[in-house]
RNA sequence: CGGGGCGUAGCGUAGCCCGGCUAGCGCGCUUGCUUGGGGUGCAAGAGGUCGCGGGUUCAAAUCCCGCCGCCCCGACCA
């Protein structure tokens, strides 16, 4: 390709509209526009590194045994009715209706789809396992796009979903997916690591998530070095709480009853550890009013623990909950937020149901709010003083405390997820009646498995992960082209421009992807330029070399190497070979 | 949806508080000369419904009201 002939519209200046660096290299190197917000046009050479990484992915997939399918973006609303996710999955969900009235939705992920599939083509359990992939554009009604293509309305998925005979059968074919996407990530030059992970509404019971280390990724992470757990916030447990001290105690003779006493305006569990009440965050008990599924719900936790949401969600077996308002809570505690408690003598709705955290187990002389106003309690012993109905983790880890296995202080840090493994189970298959005949003529539903890699996220983490301050730093494996030819004299006479049309043709040729940068701009423009878009290889033809016989080639990270012009050819074509090879990307043909 | 910020030419911005504009600057773009190995220099140009609608006023980019869009923090997730 010869760059007047596409579209690199290259800016000097970050666009407002970008805040982390892979977007704003996105927009300065020409890659994508803003159509509005999470929605974006693909230019020439955003199209084409993502092709490459498309083309990664279809490669490991096919090799793992996945068979490629393509499925509607445009779905009827009946099936999404079927599984039940038309009110779980309701806020992502785009809906349009046709000129007859009928509902549609936009796909955001496609579970509904195939299983229908599988359950109208697969009968038996010789025709198991498989593993149906697509690559294919995803919509969902974000409640906040951000990032670019990081967080988009509108994106490029992987998505797979493997159908086996029993759990065993299924992790195998989890297991292969793991495998993949390791291999995919590599692949694209990327460092990832997987880790434990919740797995939300979907459901299913089992999940990891491919993870870019990122200080703007969404995430956060809690890993070990010492034995190498890793998991997401959302999911991850640490020694603490798992043998409370006071676990195996009796309830306690020795502390007095609880005691009442004013605290006028203390409505935090700060300010009741500041003077002059100073009782120590970890010496008080937080009291939390959901409401679960349209009914209350008292959550309590240390004061110095922060509830865990997802550990909730993922405990009470729903997503539909929210902390009550200041409202409601009065209404049901006869206190306020800042002096609530779950005290028995002190409750005023015996009926509402109380969860509370592991670690409060056997705690003893707590202070906790006296369900009144300007008062707490003090001395409570929470197996005497507390009906708790649900024990569970539904504390936040926090870093620093000792690993569960391993007992070395966790670890915290921010990534991006870019892939995501779930063993699902029966969920969809029997909602949507996926179902095989056994040897024996038995009827049961198929275990699934799903897996997703975000492509066009992907695509961004690469250069989240991989740039400096000249711009981005292509992986030779996903670079939109692998080498740029530089001319610095473009009239077509020119010894320079002369040599590099027969470089462009003997490497393109040679199955190397070139662009030939004819522009006629000044040196520094086009290096600039060629920096900023990140091209692995720059092999720069100008009157200095081409005086002593040589051309120089130019590595985007790296010194500058002279080879006489008869070697550059094999040199450049070695180069790009390597490169590809050192990613574990097979050499073409 | 809640909280915060911002909308002035393709991009980045000044002006807004304290109404008085023929709306300024840099980049980019066009033309000519110049330069020619890291965003060359000079000159001449083109390009703006100051997000949209309403109001106040002799007068609105500037003040007031409403709407729309964008960005950041939170819930959601590949």
């Amino acid at each position: 390709m010869r760059w007047t002939q596409t579209l690199v519209p290259t800016l000097k200046e970050s666009p407002a509209e970008a805040e982390i660096l892979s977007h704003k290299l996105l927009l300065r190197a020409g890659l994508i526009r803003r159509l509005a917000g999470g929605v974006y046009t693909f230019l020439p050479l955003g199209l084409r590194a993502l092709r490459k990484v498309e083309q990664i992915v279809r490669e490991e997939m096919d090799r793992a045994g996945a068979i490629e399918v393509l499925m509607p973006a445009l779905q009827p609303v009946e099936i999404w009715q079927q599984s039940g996710r038309y009110r779980t999955a309701a806020e992502v969900l785009y809906k349009l209706r046709d000129r007859a009235h009928k509902d549609w939705v936009l796909g955001p992920t496609h579970e509904e789809v195939i299983t229908l599939l599988v359950a109208a083509e697969v009968n038996s359990y010789r025709q198991l396992p498989k593993n149906f992939y697509q690559i294919q554009v995803k919509f969902r009604d974000e409640i906040r796009p951000r990032f670019g293509l990081m967080r988009a309305r509108e994106f490029i998925m992987k998505d797979a979903y493997s159908f086996d005979v029993s759990d065993a059968a299924a992790q195998i074919s989890y297991q292969k997916m793991y495998d993949a996407y390791a291999r995919i990530f590599a692949r694209c030059g990327l460092k990832t690591f997987a880790v434990e992970a919740d797995t939300g509404v979907i459901g299913g019971s089992f999940s990891h998530e491919f993870m870019v280390p990122a200080e703007t990724g969404e995430n956060e992470v809690v890993y070990c070095d010492g034995c190498g757990y890793a998991a997401n916030i959302e999911r991850a447990e640490s020694a603490v709480g798992r043998s409370p001290a006071g676990a195996a105690v009796n309830p306690s003779a020795e502390t007095p009853q609880p005691e009442k006493f004013p605290t006028p305006g203390v409505v935090t569990i700060e300010a009741l550890a500041a003077p002059p009440y100073s009782v120590a965050a970890a010496r008080q008990i937080k009291t939390l009013v959901y409401l679960v599924e349209s009914k209350p719900v008292i959550v309590l936790l240390r004061g110095d623990d922060q509830l865990n949401e997802a550990k909730f969600a993922s405990r009470l077996g729903t997503g539909t909950f929210r902390p009550a308002t200041a409202e409601e809570i009065f209404e049901w505690m006869g206190a306020h937020p800042g002096s609530l408690g779950a005290v028995t003598t002190t409750r005023r709705r015996a009926d509402i149901p109380v969860w509370a955290d592991t670690r409060l187990r056997g705690e003893r002389d707590m202070t906790t709010g006296a369900n009144e106003d300007g008062f707490h309690l003090r001395h409570v012993d929470v197996a005497r003083d507390i009906r708790v109905d649900q024990w569970a983790d539904l504390r936040t880890v926090q870093t620093g405390e000792p690993c569960a296995r391993c007992s070395q202080p966790l670890k915290t840090r921010r990534a991006i997820e870019v892939g995501h493994v779930f063993k699902l189970g029966t969920k969809y298959s029997e909602a949507l009646g996926a179902e095989f005949l056994d040897e024996s003529g038995a009827r049961h539903p198929c275990v699934m498995g799903c897996y997703g890699i975000g492509v066009t996220r992907t695509l961004q983490a690469v250069i989240e992960q991989s740039n400096d301050k000249d711009g981005i730093i292509w992986p030779m494996s996903v670079a939109p082209y692998q080498v740029c030819l530089t001319p610095l004299n473009v009239a077509p006479q020119s010894a320079a421009m002369q040599l590099a049309e027969r470089l462009y043709a003997e490497l393109t040729a040679a199955g190397v992807e070139v662009i030939l940068d004819d522009r006629d701009e000044r040196p520094g423009v086009k290096f600039k330029d060629a920096d900023l878009v990140g091209f692995p290889l720059r092999v720069n033809l100008g009157e200095k070399s081409l005086a002593r016989g040589e051309v120089e080639i130019k590595p985007r990270t790296g010194a500058a190497m002279s080879v006489k012009q008869d070697e550059a050819l094999a040199r450049v074509v070695a180069l790009v070979r390597d490169g590809l090879a050192a990613l574990g990307n097979a050499p073409r043909g």
